[in-house]
DNA sequence: AAAAGGTTGATGCAATTGCATTAAAATAGA
DNA sequence: TCTATTTTAATGCAATTGCATCAACCTTTT
């Protein structure tokens, strides 16, 4: 069912990692060279954000940024101690919790687009044509 | 010069992040349930086995890596307390070593292929046709 | 040759991640 | 119902990573 990988598979499999590490690390490298949190915090507050009044729960969040749930739990807590999300009570599960993003969370998620969408512009679409980051965009979806 | 990315841009992004997600958490996964060590320390390996008797410079390897210089540092560290990996004085310049892979390295680094080459082909190999992984390699390749 | 600057590698300390376990509540099954 | 199982979320502790800095040595400049 398995057996080894072609040379092609082994090159697809090598480059996505490094090609991963490279963009991630120029974009978390301009993130922090404009004083912003990392990527996950985006991340999360962006699901938020689009997830609107109602909010996410945790392990809603949690399946959408494919974390751990303990990371999900602690980025939680430190989204929350920065006063971005707020953890309220769900009264249909008492074990549960809601987490809706404050307009200070907003007003973040909003600040880190401003760096992180050049950042991928540079990172990613300066490095292909349109048609590329299509079919890029395709083949990397076959993948998950 | 830089601007925001448009939409395939973004989607090949978002798809290179989850993709390699995914694929590395499924290989990871596969690694430890055979009771072996992460990826890591299998890249490491395989430089230094390919590098041969001579060995590499630990920046050479951290570079071939795409470690800070303080993981690989503390990378070797643990390769040499394993047995897998020894640290030699080289004479031409007394701030270096040299990283060479002993034998019980080149033994596990075998041992860790047999579990991640089906990894790869069950992550990446069989998700893809001979010619999609062509594609997706080389696409990758623009972006490092 | 001496000083200035760059390279190589390690390390103390803080933050994060991983692992294992736990608590509490919901759901399923007898 | 009431017991067993599953789901949801947190947490103590160990390992790893990130940050800043340092020490030693090499290279370049004067």
């Amino acid at each position: 069912m398995d057996r080894k990988p072609d040379e092609a598979t082994e090159a697809a499999w090598i480059g996505l990692s490094r090609a991963q590490r490279v963009a991630t690390a120029s974009i978390e490298a301009r993130l922090k060279a404009a004083g912003l949190p990392p990527l996950s915090w985006y991340d999360a507050l962006w699901e938020l954000e689009r997830a609107g009044e109602a909010g996410l729960r945790p392990f809603e969040l949690e399946r959408a940024l494919l974390f751990e749930q303990y990371n999900l739990s602690r980025l939680a807590d430190r989204l929350e101690k920065a006063g971005l999300v707020e953890r309220r009570a769900v009264e249909a599960d008492r074990r549960g919790q809601m987490l809706t993003i404050t307009p200070a969370g907003r007003d973040l998620r909003r600040r880190m687009w401003a760096v992180y969408a050049p950042a991928i512009q540079g990172a990613v679409g300066d490095r292909l044509s349109a048609g590329e980051a299509v079919t890029l965009a395709a083949l990397l979806g076959k993948l998950v």
